[in-house]
DNA sequence: CGCGAAGTTCACGTTCACGTCAAATCCCCA
DNA sequence: TGGGGATTTGACGTGAACGTGAACTTCGCG
C-alpha cells in the first residue's frame, strides 16, 4: 500500500544532500509531514513531500530564513491550499478574502526581499569587479600578465 | 589623542544595528582590531574600522558566510594591503605574485558565488511572480478586485 | 569633582540546527 | 527464512554566534 508515497527517508536525504536527521527534524518542527508510513512504521515520502522539503531548503539556503519563519510561510500557503481544495466550503467569504490577502502579502513581501537581496548582491558584485580591475592593474604594473580574470576552478 | 579613531563601541554598534558584544566578539575572533584605545583602555574605532565591520556584516548577511570563512577572505585582503603598502619590500617577487593570485582567485570565486546567488534568486522571483498571478486569478474569480499587487508596507 | 552612563574583562548561559550514540525494529532480497 | 542494511524513537552532545550577568573602571559633562 501507499503507492502515492514511494520514497524512503534515506533516498530523499541523499537526493537533497541532507541527513535523515534533518528531515526528521523538519517534521518534528511541523514543517512537513510525510504522506505515509509503512505498516511497520517507516516514513514514506511522496513526490510532493520531496518538493516541499526542497522548498524548505531553498528558503533556508537562498533566503537565509530560520526554520520558524519558513514555518510561517508554509503555513500560510497551506491555509491557501486548504481553501482552494474547497474541502472547507463552510468558510465565510470574509475569511477567504483574509487568507487570500495574507498569501498575496507574503508573496509580495518575499518579492521585495528578493529584489533587495539582488540589489545588494549587484552592488557587491560591482565592488568586486572594481577591485579586480585594480588587482589586474597591479599585476600589469608588476609585470605579471598571466594573471588575468579567467582563473576558473569548479569544485563542490 | 587618537584623533584617527574617534568612535566609541556603543556608537558603532547603534549605527550598524548590532550589539557591542558582537563587535567585541568579532575582535575576539581576529576579524578586526579597533585602531585605538583610550588611555583608560576603551576601544576606539576609526572610520576604516567601521567600514570593516560593515564589510563583515555584509558578508554574513548577504553572502551567508560563517565568520571563519569571512576571516579567510579578510585575511587575504589584508595580506594584499600589506604588500601594497610596500612596508615589506623584502617580499620576494614569487611571494608577491602568490598573494596577488590568491586575492584575484578569491574575488573571482566570490563573483561566481554572487552570480549563482543572483541566478537562484531570479528563478525564485519568477516562481513568486507566477504564484502571484495565480492568486490574482483566484481573487478575480472570487470577485475581490481590490486585492491587486500593490499592497506595500514598509517596516524595519 | 562628582556621578551616572558607558565600557572592560571574565565566565557561564542560550538558541538554533542539527550530530551522534543506543537499543530495538523493519525491509527486502538471496 | 534468514540476515545485513535501513529506520525508528529517545536522549544527550555539539558548534556557531552571540546573550547575560557580575564586578569593576572609565568617560565626560554639569
Amino acid at each position: 500500500m501507499n503507492d502515492e508515497a514511494p520514497h524512503r527517508i534515506g533516498e530523499v536525504a541523499r537526493k537533497l544532500g541532507v541527513s535523515t536527521r534533518t528531515l526528521r527534524y523538519y517534521q518534528e518542527l511541523g514543517l512537513m509531514n510525510p504522506a505515509g508510513v509503512s505498516q511497520g512504521g517507516n516514513r514514506r515520502y511522496s513526490d510532493a513531500d520531496v518538493t516541499r522539503a526542497e522548498r524548505i531548503l531553498e528558503l533556508r539556503n537562498v533566503m537565509g530564513f530560520d526554520l520558524e519563519r519558513i514555518g510561517e510561510i508554509l503555513a500560510a500557503e497551506d491555509r491557501l491550499a486548504d481553501m482552494r481544495a474547497e474541502a472547507k466550503r463552510g468558510v465565510t467569504r470574509a475569511r477567504r478574502r483574509e487568507i487570500l490577502a495574507e498569501a498575496i502579502e507574503i508573496d509580495n513581501g518575499l518579492r521585495r526581499q528578493v529584489a533587495d537581496k539582488i540589489a545588494v548582491l549587484a552592488g557587491f558584485d560591482r565592488d568586486l569587479q572594481a577591485h579586480l580591475e585594480r588587482l589586474r592593474g597591479i599585476a600589469a604594473e608588476m609585470g605579471e600578465p598571466e594573471l588575468d580574470g579567467t582563473t576558473a576552478a569548479a569544485e563542490a
